[in-house]
DNA sequence: TGCGATGATTGGATCGTTCAAGTTGTGTGA
DNA sequence: TCACACAACTTGAACGATCCAATCATCGCA
């Protein structure tokens, strides 16, 4: 469509030089009001949109964010992302960035990945999910002096750099509270084999309400819905068995769930992925739209003030369905 | 880091001008081996990419692509267009074009963007997802001359445009073949208001395979699984009931799965979403790996060769589970 | 030997923007 | 009256690439 509006277009229009015009797109305190009018009413009329690679071949910063798209990995959980980047993606439109996505079959790979990302792109920021212990990506980016968020707390690394997360034990902890305050004194939990960050701090919030005389009605076990049937089958079969389980997945609960079914034990999942809606499952939701917009809030307080902002822990809430 | 390679770096390390190693890069053919050699050294030495801003200036293409993430619609459907995006990204970058997102809350704020993602990205094509009758957005880039591809058919449209589509009637005919084959004899359907047209289809796979004389064992309702699972029982309560469903989607199927348990019906669901993998449903996957990567196939045709391909029309395969 | 054709390489102009350094005009204070 | 500061605006250069036309060799052939 013979794209011809530029800024010259529009300088030519309102009786102004360039700069004028890129003035009042920039710095609008530099220009005069009447004349900040004329040119914004010239942009109006022929409806012009300032050419961002242009002006990122200038400037070096080119507004746009990279986010790594995972294959599906384990079914359930995937959905979490996809959510995630929704929110993300209205987010930075809103402060003016883009998300760009690339894909990378493992950590390695996308590290790999970065040089080229950023020479040919001038990508201003990555925004990095699912961080783990001995997390590689963060140190080959925080050495580089690369901008980037974490959705996922730095695991035990010592160095430092903007966070958002989602307390997994808070959420656990409130599941578990729930199931005491329905009435259930044996609470078991059901989780991911210990050393995995995420799945141990999950375990933690369930531990510390329940105390540690109940330490042994817990089992671990690969984050898959038959697995996690036969652990808790396991864990149901023990004298004294619990009368409830809190699981650290919606995966490990479907098959807690299956195990359960017409026993009457009360089951709580986690992530309120679309299983838990369709089984009926209570479950701990995250606040995926709201943490995409706190890493948006925390990367323009890194690229805009050059600030290194402060963590960000959000609360899950639980969503209370009929299995608990 | 300062990242100063440019051309102008390799081409005095290899000592030719500017234009040779750009044509060593665009138009290899040009060059004298010997110095494509040197030149090809020069870049691998100084770890040298070139700047895509610079050369979208320049050309006026970005080897952009723009997809709407879409907000979680429905709940359990959504996963589709997340391995979908998977896809994409994949295919796009092995020929050297990225995917970026935006976001839209409906068709037409969706159309209205379109104006300012082209004016100020250069965006090469669109990838659209959802077509549906009378869908303004195809019209809108068509009109324009934009380049873009559908994920699903141009549903009753006149004009035509590259598309790639999964054939969901031959998806629903081979889960009613399966159900005839196990012995199944009666076969009802449980799908989505007429009206939609991926809903008509589905239910035209399992129509055209039981037969006119079957006509009232199907059922529509919203995607929903609690609908689904009051239609379910609603059909399964008629005299002569079917002894087993087809269903157009996994929520739908969920629902049914729910209203049968115990009574031995089968019952096959749709998109084999992790669901389906939890419930042990038997379920219709779509190719969404392939179709993206197809997608990818026919926007380089519409972008390099300026040729109006073929449309595709993928198959789906059957993924049994005990469910049927 | 001279001349045109062809292949390989080069240098200047350009894309649309912003940066940096100018130019103009007006008002203030000594 | 003159110097000076300051606000408002303009002009030239630059970012890093590609397009285009020009140059320089090399070679075959009359």
């Amino acid at each position: 469509m013979a794209d011809n509006v530029t800024i010259i277009t529009v300088a030519r229009r309102a009786q102004v030089s360039r700069q004028t015009v890129s003035n009042v797109l920039n710095t609008p305190h530099l220009v005069r009001e009447e004349t900040r009018e004329r040119v914004r009413r010239a942009i109006e009329e022929l409806g012009y949109r300032a050419n961002q690679a242009a002006r990122q071949v200038r400037t070096g910063r080119s507004q746009t964010l990279a986010v790594r798209i995972e294959p599906t990995r384990d079914g359930i959980n995937s959905l979490v992302l996809d959510r995630f980047l929704h929110g993300l993606t209205v987010a930075a439109a809103s402060v003016g960035y883009r998300v760009m996505l690339y894909a990378a079959a493992d950590d390695d790979a996308e590290v790999a990945t970065y040089a080229d990302l950023l020479a040919a792109y001038d990508l201003d920021a990555f925004v990095l999910t699912d961080t783990h212990h001995g997390d590689i990506r963060t140190s080959w980016l925080a050495e580089r002096g690369v901008p980037f968020v974490t959705f996922g707390r730095p695991w035990g690394a010592p160095e430092s750099h903007p966070w958002v997360d989602v307390d997994g034990a808070a959420g656990t902890a409130a599941a578990t509270r729930r199931l005491l305050d329905i009435g259930h004194e044996r609470i078991g939990f059901l989780g991911w084999p210990p050393g995995n960050a995420v799945g141990d701090d999950r375990r933690a919030g369930w531990a510390s309400t329940v105390g540690p005389e109940f330490a042994d009605l817990s089992r671990f076990t690969a984050d898959d819905v038959a697995e996690g049937e036969a652990a808790a089958r396991d864990l149901l079969s023990i004298p004294d068995a619990p009368t409830a389980l809190v699981c650290a997945s919606d995966s490990l609960a479907a098959g807690a769930f299956a195990a359960t079914r017409g026993t009457g034990v009360a089951v709580i999942g986690f992530d309120d992925t679309p299983v838990a809606g369709v089984l009926g499952l209570t479950s701990v939701a995250q606040p995926l739209t709201e943490a995409a917009a706190r890493c948006m809030d925390l990367l323009t307080g890194v690229l805009d003030g050059g600030i290194t902002p402060e963590p960000v822990l959000l609360q899950p809430t639980l969503v209370i369905r009929e299995s608990a």
